[in-house]
RNA sequence: GCCGCCCUAGCUCAGUCGGUAGAGCAUCUCACUCGUAAUGAGAAGGUCAAGAGUUCGAUUCUCUUGGGCGGCUCCA
């Protein structure tokens, strides 16, 4: 005895089922020794089969507009889908418009996704129009990477094709090669979707392939979970650290000075200098040598490390200096080449081999805020995020092999508590191991520092999460992922094992036994770099930065010119014990001023006028409105003092 | 780097179907002296990103360059 998915589930919102494990359209037909669950439009599986569906319904309303587009792939991503399209033109919004319209009409339709089974010369002849399908035949059986969204279109056991046909009269409107599964009926795509973007995007994202134009859309089980999902967009939009950044005056881009290269203006220099001394505080009680570099360096540094012959095309290209020539053009004295720093271990190395190293001497950290600058491609700059001009809180530590697994460990608990007291503290680990294509050193040194790391990352409690092939050429890294306010990740932390750079540097120390021995190399940097890590700080706290952090501490607001002079002696008093303390005595009105220091989020304002100045004392008004009056001077300052020793919100 | 879009006052934005521009806020001046998110009046502020072309005339159309945004690729 057999059912279809339709008998078995009659719950509406049961859009397709696992059998055995696999997904399945519900007109698929099971039998009782099959092992069957529902899958519900809201879960993960169902919200991918609705985007999967509405990229169908796209793709059919952008070829019933131009005949003449060509399909790519349309696969569900998070929080929507996508589609691409070989076009003559690229798409436009109001292109946009008009295929929306087209999806709504389909989706009314109630057209059925109907699933078929076809051999590849079947397929081949179906969708011998479609280049793009027949490459994706082609690739069926080979090296089945699931990556760029092939996958859901012959990444099935047998080629199968999905016609939407209408419910009625079986009439076949559109077909796509696809593996399915599908929603039965487009009428359940509803309406929480909308299309939201287009963009171009290589086919099969290589460069060296053709670019498509890609739809980006969202869609969602009901309208109410779409509406929160633009919601979260908006927030995220007001959270931006380029917008609050600018209004907040904090930094710019100088177009004068050149893309990827910003200045850090009085507010957000002063939140500069406060994440680096609270950095430099940490470093310095956990073992850490500050130290210091160049920002420019001869060639033949990179020459040992090699970055000239890996990583040229992220360096700014050589100064050529020194160089003389006679009158006939002859190059009398040999020039020498010049380069900016992308990075800084190759000058920390220099520094550990200045002079005879000790096994007694290691783990030596060599810690340093030290600005690189690296030639990022134009498109890919993003404000304070990424950047060509940029200072790496970096430190290199020199350990003997044994001292390894404790000291990634130690440096693990380090970051976690440095993290901790920016006011991030929702993380999860990330283990990047080798990339089989682009690695140096031995396999057997790989396996068994992937292995410690991995115990590290056990013993730590954390969630873990593994990126195959994600490591750099030279060694296996671990990273901290941190979630922010609204939920976004951001890699921050990495700890990195190199098996490289000691090699090139050929870096020794005398061990106990009075032998030559190479010393392990960890990169480490915890934040980054100060500038991305100041934009992720100023998102997570849309502005609103705790006490020790923001840019203007108090703001004192006299109800009128009498009481300047009273509450400008408690703002002196304020800024002789070390807080960024302000009098507002410009002339507006009071109202004005609290809405200024409001829109600036100053933590606290301080009010005072007659009442105070009678009882000598001073009313407070928080970020959130509330107050609190008639707090004597003392008292006051005592409370702000805490509040940014504390490092506390308030 | 690639595809598309964008660049008007310090900021946010109007506007010009080709006849060289306007608001609000910010700034400055004056008046108001005021207890919890915008007091009023006035002034000043622009080579309409830069350069070239088309045109009697370009901020507007075309091209180039710079900068930005959304993606793609990249991210040592």
């Amino acid at each position: 005895m057999s059912n279809t998915g339709f008998e078995l589930f009659t719950d509406r919102n049961v859009v397709a089922m696992r059998v055995n494990g696999e997904l399945n359209d519900l007109a698929a037909t099971v039998s009782e020794s099959d092992t069957v669950e529902p899958v519900t439009i809201d879960s993960a599986d169902g919200l991918s089969i609705l985007r999967h569906s509405a990229a169908h319904v796209t793709a059919q309303a952008v070829q019933s507009i131009n005949p003449e587009a060509k399909l790519g792939i349309g696969p569900p991503i998070t929080d929507g889908f996508y589609y691409d399209f070989d076009v003559a033109e690229p798409f436009t919004p109001d292109d946009l418009k008009a295929i929306e319209k087209a999806m709504d009409r389909i989706i009314r339709q109630g057209q059925r996704f109907q699933r078929r089974v076809v051999t590849e010369a079947e397929a081949r002849a179906e969708f011998a129009d479609e280049p793009y399908k027949l490459e994706l035949i082609g690739l069926k059986g080979s090296a089945s990477d699931g990556q760029d969204g092939e996958s859901v279109e012959v990444g099935g056991a047998e080629l199968t094709v999905y016609d939407n046909v209408d419910g009625k009269t079986g009439e076949i409107f559109w077909k796509d090669l696809c593996r399915g599964p599908h929603l039965p009926n487009t009428r359940m795509i509803g309406n929480g979707w909308k299309l939201q973007r287009n963009a171009a995007a290589y086919w099969r994202g290589s460069e060296k392939n053709k670019q498509l134009q890609r739809i980006y859309g969202t869609a969602w089980a009901t309208k109410d979970e779409l509406r929160a999902y633009l919601e979260r967009q908006e927030e995220a939009a007001k959270r931006d650290h380029r917008k609050l950044g600018n209004e907040l005056d904090l930094f710019s881009f100088p177009e004068e000075i050149g893309s990827g290269l910003a200045v850090f203006h009085p507010r957000g220099g002063i939140i500069r200098s406060e994440i680096e001394n609270y950095m430099r505080q940490q470093l310095l009680k956990n073992g850490y040598e500050l130290v210091n570099t160049p920002h420019i360096t001869k060639g033949h540094l990179f020459e040992i490390s090699q970055h000239l012959q890996w990583y040229k095309e992220g360096m700014f290209p050589a100064m050529h200096l020194d160089e003389e020539r006679d009158a006939a053009g002859n190059v009398t004295r040999q020039g020498q080449d010049y380069y900016l720093k992308p990075m800084n271990c190759p000058m920390h190395n220099l520094i550990f081999r200045a002079r005879g190293r000790s096994y007694r001497e290691l783990p030596l950290r060599l810690a340093e805020f030290g600005t690189v600058y690296r030639y990022e491609k134009s498109g890919t700059l993003a404000g304070l995020t990424r950047v060509r001009g940029m200072t790496q809180d970096d430190a290199h530590i020199y350990v003997t092999a044994e001292q390894v697994k404790s000291e990634v460990a130690s440096q693990l608990e380090f970051v976690l508590e440095t993290l901790r007291g920016y006011g991030l503290n929702d993380f999860y680990l990330e283990l990047s191991t080798k990339d089989p294509e682009k690695y140096v050193g031995d396999d057997d040194v790989w396996d068994e520092a992937t292995e410690t790391l991995r115990q590290v990352a056990a013993e730590s409690g954390l969630e873990l999460v593994s990126d195959p092939g994600g490591a750099a050429f030279y060694g296996p890294k671990i990273s901290v992922q941190a979630r922010d306010a609204i939920g976004r990740t951001w890699q921050l932390s990495t700890v990195q094992l190199d098996f490289n750079q000691p090699e090139l540097f050929e870096l020794e120390y005398t061990a106990s036994d009075g032998t030559r021995q190479r010393p392990v190399m960890i990169h480490r940097a915890l934040l980054g770099s100060i500038e991305r890590f100041f934009a992720i700080l100023l998102e997570h706290y849309a502005g609103a930065f705790p006490v020790w952090l923001a840019p203007v501490q108090v703001v004192g607001i006299p109800v009128a010119e009498a009481h300047e002079q009273y509450l400008g002696d408690i703002i002196g008093q304020l800024k002789k014990a070390g807080v960024r303390a302000e009098l507002d005595a410009s002339s507006e009105r009071m109202q004005k001023k609290i809405r200024n220091a409001a829109k600036d989020k100053v933590p606290f304002q301080l009010i005072a006028g007659e009442e105070d100045m009678t009882n000598g004392s001073v009313s407070f008004r928080y970020r959130d409105g509330t107050q609190e009056n008639g707090i004597s001077v003392a008292v006051a300052i005592e409370r702000i003092r805490e509040a940014i020793d504390t490092k506390i919100q308030v």
